[in-house]
DNA sequence: AAAAAGACATATGTACTACATACTTCAAAT
DNA sequence: ATTTGAAGTATGTAGTACATATGTCTTTTT
């Protein structure tokens, strides 16, 4: 009955090592990451069948094919009804995309990723200087026109998006372009939720966008870099008022 | 075995929708999205268990498991042993870390990661004159001290990675900090592919991260943006020499 | 009466079996 | 030679049984 003497000066994880918790599934995916990464495997190539992985590791078809199937959600491997499974070449940003959810994520974590969709934007000049064409900048061009024209709010909303999607694309990255794209959701959410910003700004964004274009023109990276701070600060001031 | 009469001026894909190649798990997967979406779920509420939802859905319970299995490695749900399983918050760059493999990625690819790389770093300027401290430019004078002592090659990489390190802490963002992380080494591996750049460049990169310094200190958020660009100018301009 | 111990219930995890399905391959037929 | 058909194969789905961990309730102990 009396109690285990302890040295409670050390803490108990330090002496403890925590009992083996992992699901079977857990170890066979380790496994499985190993044997990937040991084999050199590379997209295209395929893999031994379940039956076999199951008799090599001495589990069951269900585990295995549990362990699989996280590899499949993460896009690292597909699989055909009888060509059997294959390694793939995973989609970066799809399995983020998926979980880029207003519902599920925390404030703190919207509010660092709109912080990133900021900085990216106010770091993409050079890139645009770099990869600008006549011709996107006719189409650019184009669409500062509607924004000048544009009269309600929901047209100018619509109409600054479409500006700096266009950006984007200039910038001739597919990997930027949609990365932007699916953190706008997670921005405009967190801007509905600050009130202040709202507000008549959305008028001085047409003559901004004006300048920024012809600073695409004939301007310097560094100008538009200047001019791009200048356009975001509004929002970049707002975030994360913290001490 | 007269051959069907066909119109041979529209594509047979016009005419033709291809047929449901959901597996059931897909479909069971989508069900379940818009269940949770419309349920209004958030981190921490329990779901059904297994049997219902199979019963519910009239499937097996197999198939519900592999559906559920999707979520638990997106991190949308957690499960234990007899609590059952809840909603939980997703870790957004979980699933992106798991999947940078340069083994598994294509060039192309690779090579946009290293630019929005490049990108973030070239617009963190602002986070950074908001977020210093004295404290954190104290550290960070100590690291450029070091880089100035440096002799070795390895001496300046490792330092050199530190400098920029300790700049993505002080830019007060976690997420973009882990993000930066996460991406250093399909950076570094795009690097080694291009012998070019590897050369005597890293010698001056002391002095500029000198400079950095200073303006971090006692200058303005465009001029370190200007002096940033030029310290990472040579690599952005070997990147992507397509036409 | 409070606390400890034990028994029971429950939901997920693992295993095994059986069959369905889609795709490949190869042989036969026209 | 092209098409048709049959057999084989690996993944997908279903169902059953049991293991295991956790929570709950009851009983016992002090």
């Amino acid at each position: 009955m009396q109690p285990l003497a302890i040295n409670n000066k050390t803490s108990l994880s330090e002496k403890l090592q925590p009992i083996d918790n992992q699901t079977q599934t857990d170890k066979i995916e380790i496994s499985l990451w190993e044997y990937f990464k040991n084999g050199n495997f590379q997209p295209g190539d395929p893999i031994p069948k379940e039956v076999e992985l199951a008799k090599a590791l001495n589990v069951s078809r269900t585990s295995v094919r549990e362990a699989l199937s996280r590899f499949k959600t993460l896009g690292i491997i597909e699989s055909r009804k009888n060509r059997g499974m294959v390694i793939s070449s995973p989609d970066v940003l799809g399995n983020m995309e998926r979980v880029l959810n207003p519902q599920l994520l925390d404030d703190e974590t919207m509010r660092e990723i709109s912080e990133l969709r900021l900085v990216v934007e106010m770091g993409l000049g050079d890139l645009l200087f770099k990869r600008k064409t006549d011709a996107a900048l006719a189409k650019l061009e184009a669409i500062v026109e509607k924004c000048e024209k544009a009269t309600t709010k929901a047209e100018h909303i619509k109409n600054d998006a479409e500006f700096h999607a266009m950006l984007y694309k200039i910038s001739g990255n597919k990997t930027i372009q949609r990365f932007q794209k699916m953190l706008l959701p997670i921005f405009e959410y967190i801007l509905k939720g600050m009130p202040e910003i709202n507000s008549g700004e959305t008028s001085n964004n047409a003559s901004s966008h004006r300048v920024l274009l012809e600073i695409l023109k004939n301007g310097t990276p560094e100008g538009f870099n200047v001019q791009m701070r200048s356009h975001l600060s509004s929002y970049l001031t707002k975030f994360h008022p913290r001490p």
